[in-house]
DNA sequence: GGTAATTTGTTCGTATGTATG
DNA sequence: CCATACATACGAACAAATTAC
């Protein structure tokens, strides 16, 4: 006869309970954004440990992005809205201690803004359209400046993240827009300096431009196929220039 | 004239400076996996900062995936070699306080795994297609049990995460490798309960078990765009069931 | 505007359980 | 078994920052 089946016990440390605690109640909706946290000497009474564990467990809860604590506020931590910062982050080490090539983060680039442009062509609304094409006027007002400083570089680059941002939204899907907002700020990190030692600025700015209309027409058209297979194209071409040409073909394999 | 353009200071804190030095340190390459820390009394040393800032430093390093550190040890905090927990964790704390959807992790999962099937049927090698037909066999003999019992069940399932795991890494891209099993186990996280409470799940598994062939077919064949159409297709008819109607049509837009 | 009260940031000391040799 | 070094956890204390009166 066999016996009760016991199992083995994962010691758990006392700051993860009092984690597990407030982020349960945060993720289940007690506790809401704006909300207050109590101060870290009511939390020590409340879960009867010492304040270090409290402030551990705030560190992580902090480093989740869950809450926010500031020196001298009399109210404790407070709770904060989701932001993909923790999504960033952990994506980030994954690029740096994984060694993400360049070339997979393209890709992976390719594969999820080709998929919000698919779904934008049938989804989006007239704002959206007239969003879009107010950023792409801004890029084209950055870059018609006669002599380009650092400023307006910064504009066009602003631009150009408010046009795919609009694209996103009007994918309809909210964890494809932070995930396309994630990567392309992977991306924009990992080679910014490149780009911008590139020596003929303007033509690459007006190549852009020109990119972003023939996408913005398709999705106003509501080619969806098109519009992606336009976008996979202009990105192919932006970046392929960076990539170790053993990775392209990879690349190309998306183009079709 | 304008004076020196100050900024604004960011008051950082002592943990944090901790927490940038190690982070640098294992990004950089300095510290491997497997490679140890300095005991938290060397560390206090070594930053000049108490004991309590040094481990506030290490839990957020720890909720990262970057580390662990056990009682007792003499060896100081373990270097870990990367876990996509950390991605896991935020994109499962996405998924509860954004309130994602189910329809919308669906059509991510639809995106994400068509990407990497049509990768793979470019570059997968025999030993992979292999790997997916012994998972495919496997799934079949879990299904073929004549009274069906939990552990079956549990037998059918890896099988499944197996083949998929097989498909992703035979994209080529970790990326998109880690992100599907990610956003895999968050579906089936959310789900899990409905669908064992299905009430035919032999014919569950055998039309699960055709529509996998199909996609082994297709990507042996070379078939990019079918295999991903196939797939979907078959993602779409699982699923939907349990996706709400007015959902379902921003599902539709991914099948063509 | 200034002052007091409260809170967080940080330090230090100590006790306890645990892993290694 | 013992000694050592370690992480875990507690508690008291001071400095710096913020709010409220």
């Amino acid at each position: 006869m066999s016996g009760p089946q016991f199992e083995p016990v994962r010691t758990v440390r006392a700051y993860e309970r009092v984690v597990e605690q407030i982020e349960g109640a945060i993720e289940s909706g007690a506790l809401c954004p704006g909300g207050r946290l109590p101060s870290e000497r009511e939390l020590m009474v409340q879960f009867s440990v010492s304040r270090s564990t409290v402030r551990e467990a705030l560190r992580v809860l902090q480093a989740r992005g869950l809450v926010r604590s500031r020196p001298g506020d009399p109210n404790g931590a407070e709770v904060l809205p989701f932001t993909p910062a923790a999504l960033h982050k952990s994506m980030t080490t994954l690029a740096r201690v994984a060694e993400l090539s360049l070339g997979e983060l393209v890709q992976f680039r390719m594969v999820l803004d080709a998929a919000a442009i698919l779904l934008a062509a049938r989804l989006r609304t007239e704002e959206q359209l007239e969003e879009m094409a107010a950023a792409v006027e801004r890029m084209k007002e950055a870059a018609a400046v006669e002599r380009m400083k650092e400023a307006d570089s910064a504009a066009f680059s602003a631009a150009d993240v408010a046009f795919h941002d609009a694209l996103a939204r009007a994918s309809g899907n909210t964890l494809i827009q932070v995930c396309t907002d994630v990567v392309r700020s992977v991306v924009v990190d990992l080679i910014a300096g490149r780009i911008a030692a590139a020596p003929d600025q303007e033509a690459l700015m007006r190549r852009s431009i020109a990119h972003h209309e023939e996408v913005l027409a398709a999705v106003r058209a509501g080619d969806g196929p098109l519009a992606a297979r336009l976008f996979r194209r202009s990105v192919y071409d932006y970046y392929a220039g960076y990539v170790p040409e053993e990775e392209r073909t990879a690349l190309q394999a998306l183009l079709e």
